[in-house]
DNA sequence: CGGACAAA
DNA sequence: TTTGTCCGG
């Protein structure tokens, strides 16, 4: 998923604490969304479930995730996607089919009792569809948490409004918000400092990157290092075979874009997709309002609805209100 | 993922 | 106080 600009961008990380971190969080909702419906699972792959089976693993990891944001005076909004646009039609049924094929291991797995691996396809196999988005939205609604829709892309929103100084950073695990101007991208805003990847635990903690920063630093133009993702590959095209991140700078430094690109066999010619991350569709009249959790809606959509615990969403509500010296109504344009 | 609790 | 394990729905 996204662009795989990682070993580009490497010495341009900042690494933040918490107390850095204070502000207006612009938060790519489908990236939280998927993260928490991958990764609250039990044992054997299968997500938390209400009786009635509905999905609820995102419901539990939003509660959670936004009172501690609450409580590092982090001001949340939530960006969602609207519809994606045309050239992202390979990429999307790419995934569908990885999806596709990681539900089947799961289910193989599971019948012969492997769960480790069961558990890794069930991650594998999520898929953020129209319940998890309404669903998340209604939760983010009644915690008083802003929600913005993007007409088209959810990161070329959160990066107009980082750009206006709506908000103070992008959150997102994917690096495409640079290309589409954030001039501050933050990573794992994660709490739990730790993750287990092939079996070691290593620990995680906030990422850093200022678009300033990594043109100044690369020598290179937005619109160059759009460039250079394109000769890599993005969500919207397929990049040119064999060229990788020190090829792509190298060719974009000597000027040869337009020849090299013409290799692939995109969807798309490169200037449209050039002008898609330079220019893209955003909504400009947005209003960013945040308020004091509806505790009542909380509890009946959470408990009564879902069969949460009372004890935790009421000891996860607490949590919004404590933070001192914060107003419980704050609105921005 | 994140919380709770036990063990070190 | 830190680290590990288990559970949530």
């Amino acid at each position: 998923m996204g662009v795989a600009l990682r070993p580009l961008l490497a010495d341009y990380k900042e690494s933040p604490g918490w107390e850095d971190l204070g502000g207006v969080a612009a938060i790519d909702a489908f990236n939280a969304l998927y993260q928490f419906l991958s990764g609250i699972r039990q044992s054997d792959g299968a997500p938390l479930m209400d009786s009635e089976g509905r999905v609820t693993s995102h419901l539990s990891g939003l509660l959670f995730r936004t009172a501690n944001l609450i409580e590092k005076n982090i001001t949340p909004v939530y960006v969602f996607d609207g519809k994606p646009p045309a050239f992202k039609a390979a990429t999307l049924s790419k995934r569908r089919e990885v999806r596709a094929f990681a539900k089947e291991s799961w289910e193989n797995a599971l019948k012969e009792g492997d769960t480790e691996s069961a558990r890794k396809y069930a991650m594998a196999s999520s898929k953020v569809d129209a319940y998890i988005i309404e669903s998340g939205k209604e939760l983010l609604s009644a915690l008083g948490i802003a929600c913005i829709e993007a007409p088209e892309e959810g990161e070329a929103q959160s990066s107009y409004m980082a750009q206006r100084g709506d908000v103070t950073y992008a959150v997102s695990q994917d690096y495409d918000s640079l290309l589409f101007g954030a001039p501050d991208l933050v990573r794992n805003v994660t709490i739990s400092g730790k993750k287990k990847i092939r079996g070691k635990v290593i620990s995680i903690s906030p990422e850093r990157l200022r678009l300033d920063a990594v043109l100044k630093g690369m020598s290179v133009t937005r619109e160059e290092l759009v460039q250079i993702a394109l000769l890599i590959g993005t969500d919207y095209n397929s990049g040119v075979s064999g060229v990788g991140p020190k090829t792509a700078v190298k060719i974009v430094s000597e000027g040869k874009f337009y020849e090299r690109i013409s290799e692939s066999d995109n969807a798309a010619e490169p200037d449209v997709l050039i002008d898609y991350f330079m220019n893209p569709p955003v909504n400009t009249s947005y209003k960013i309002v945040s308020r004091s959790p509806d505790h009542d809606k909380v509890i009946e959509m959470l408990c009564e609805e879902h069969g949460f615990s009372l004890d935790r969403v009421e000891a996860g509500l607490e949590r919004f209100g404590a933070k001192k010296g914060q107003s419980t109504l704050d609105s921005w344009f």
